[in-house]
Order: structure tokens, then C-alpha cells, then sequence
DNA sequence: GGTCCAATCATAACATCGTTTCGATAACGA
DNA sequence: TCGTTATCGAAACGATGTTATGATTGGACC
């Protein structure tokens, strides 16, 4: 009984798909409800009903953005231990810098609940499990796969969010550089 | 003529203190003019007279956290060549951990105007300097002192980043003597 | 010393935001 | 056919950033 929802699973991937065009294209201030509703044809109710509030619909972006970095990465996975590192090292800079308002949003102090800490984690653990096949390989050494991946994450976070913040001098090609130099760098480090 | 100014530099310390007060015990999404102005004493007027808009009182946040970051790292520079740029790393978590808020109003996307980014440049000099020093001292080689202190900024800001992000597992205690450690070893791979 | 005047500020109005309420709508059972 | 009930769009509400308005104040001038 009732009348017929519109209210459902494709319009949930079109707030979201609009919301995350929005973000992308003016920033995290221009992401009003009314605006998103309105690009996806429909009122700020289906945002209420679909998500339950603005804040969900940010984690909702967060976990997605979260799930696709994961993809990027396990996807960047690729020929021998030490290259495969190497690779998903790289494609976490072209994620981040692809999407660089979202990148933020992720990052940006939205304290995230529970559950979405535990999609950030599952988007971690592609480099946890290239470092893991790198010390299985003997390619690497000395510390536990966890540790040695939580220091290359910083270290590609790091980077890569003080050249989204403008901290970082150069052209695009030095930065990239720079950021294949660092993370060489530290991936020497744990060398036999 | 006129009526005694009460606009003055006083009231703008005042607001900017209250300001960082309420940014820190309830983050800023708490941080609304009115609530600011009431804390001052004063009308939202005085915001508008005194700092023009919303987004130039966080600027002036903004440029407030980096000149403190920024003296702290200078205070921290003591000792033996390498000893006083350990110190800078430490200085450096700490006054993130101090104050996470205003951390992240520093490092969370409010893209920083021209000068706004050159107070953020010079916070970072310290480290620049304290890296020459173990240049000239020998203590450390083989990149020149800007390249290797953008990465260990990276490094700094990537683990602080990630912990104030919940992402960093473990105790408080542990969680510092894995930052130490990160540390020592982006140090290490830059000795002689 | 009284009167104007211009600078200065607090108050109120405005547009917009997130959120909630409410009446209109539309399918299903009787 | 009609009533019931789930569902939706539009409008209302409080709060926010911002701007306009009018009251207030202290010196300048006669």
C-alpha cells in the first residue's frame, strides 16, 4: 500500500553521483542540499529518506571515496614485488590529485564514524599486502608489513596534501619527481 | 569627530582568541560570528570591521597557527646538529596534537591566499635551517636542505595527519615512539 | 556654551542554509 | 468504488553570513 517510491537505490547513485560532480567542480562550500537535489531532479526529501542527513550524505561520499582509492590501488597492483610497491605508490598521488576537493573531504577532519574508519582501513590494505608480499619475497625487511605500510601511506599522504595545499614549489613534472624521489626514498629505507 | 573607536586592536586579539577557543573545544563547525561576537562582548559588526568577512577571520587563524607553529619549531632547535632537527620533528607533533582543530584548519583545503601561504612557508623555514645546519655540519647529504626538509614535512604531516584522522593504531605511547621511529628512519636515509 | 556634523557602532532586515512539518498524491485491499 | 496508508513535494522554521539602517557619540564651529 502506499504509493509507488521514487525514492530509490538508482536515485541514491544519482544525489550521490551529482554530489560528488558538484564537489568536484566548486568545492566543498558550494555542496547545499538544495543545489544536489535539484541537479538530480528531485526535492531535499529524497536526500532526508535516502540518507537521513547532510552529514550521512558526506560519509556516504567519504566511504565511496574511500572505496574507489581502494580500487585504484589494488587495481595499480602489478608485476614484480618491489614494482608492484612502487605502482601503487604512484596511483595513490594520481587518486588524490584527480580528485582533490574529494581527497580533502576524506582527510579533512570530518571525524569519521566506526564504520566508515573501517572502509578507510579496507582502502589501506592493498599497500599493506604489496608490503607483505615484498617481505615475503625477501624484497624487503625489518619491520612488520602494518608498520612499513602506515610509513609509505604517511609518506604519499603527506605529500600529496601539502601539493594540493599550494606548500609545495615546482612544476607539475618536478613535483611528480619529487614524489616518486620520496617514495624511493623511503622504500629504500627498509631495503635487505 | 566621530565617536572613541572600540574597534580596535584590542578587540581583534580578543575575537581571534575567542575565536581559537571555541575552534579548539568544539571545532569548527561551532565557530559562528555570532557566537564569537558574544563571547567578545561586541556585535558581529565588529568581525566585518575588523577582519571584512568570515573567511578572513579564518585566514587570520590560519596565519596565527603557522606563525605559532613556527616559533615552536624555532624553540625547538637546540643541541647538536642532528639532535636539535629530531627536536623540530617532535616540536612538530606536538603542537599539532595540542591544538588538532587548528591543524586542521591549516592543512584542510581553505585555499590559502598568496600571503597566506608565504606565513605557512615561513613556518616551515626552521626545518629548512635546522636541515642546513646538518648540511654544513656534515651530518647529513646527498639532496640539498629544501628537498630533504619537504620530506620530512611530509613525513611529520602524513602521521599526524593520519592519526588526528583516527587512522593510526595504538596506544598514545605507542603511536609516539612509531612517529620517533619514522622520524629517525627518514633522518637515517639522509646520513653520510 | 550651544548646535551641527561626521564618524562609529548596535540593531534589525535579508537571503540562504539545514531541517522538520504538513497537506496532496497514489497504489492496494475490501 | 472507496477508504486506507505509505510516500512525496512544497512550505515553514530556526540559524547563519551578510548588509542596510538608524541611534549614539565626541569634536568643530559660531
Amino acid at each position: 500500500m502506499g504509493r509507488v517510491k521514487t525514492y530509490d537505490e538508482a536515485l541514491r547513485q544519482r544525489l550521490l553521483a551529482e554530489a560528488a560532480q558538484l564537489l568536484s567542480s566548486e568545492g566543498v562550500g558550494a555542496l547545499t542540499l538544495r543545489r544536489v537535489a535539484a541537479l538530480a531532479d528531485t526535492s531535499t526529501t529524497a536526500v532526508y529518506s535516502l540518507f537521513g542527513d547532510k552529514d550521512q550524505l558526506l560519509t556516504a561520499m567519504y566511504v565511496d571515496g574511500f572505496a574507489r582509492l581502494g580500487r585504484a590501488l589494488t587495481r595499480a597492483r602489478a608485476g614484480a614485488p618491489l614494482e608492484a610497491l612502487g605502482s601503487v605508490g604512484m596511483a595513490y598521488r594520481r587518486a588524490a590529485l584527480a580528485a582533490p576537493h574529494l581527497y580533502g573531504l576524506m582527510f579533512g577532519g570530518l571525524a569519521p564514524s566506526a564504520d566508515a574508519k573501517q572502509v578507510a582501513d579496507a582502502a589501506f590494505q592493498p599497500l599493506v599486502e604489496s608490503v607483505q608480499t615484498c617481505l615475503d619475497s625477501g624484497d624487503l625487511r625489518g619491520r612488520d608489513a602494518e608498520t612499513i605500510a602506515t610509513y609509505l601511506w604517511a609518506v604519499s599522504h603527506g605529500l600529496v596534501s601539502l601539493e594540493i595545499a599550494g606548500l609545495v614549489g615546482g612544476s607539475l613534472r618536478a613535483r611528480t619527481e619529487g614524489y616518486r624521489d620520496a617514495l624511493t626514498m623511503s622504500i629504500v629505507g627498509h631495503l635487505p
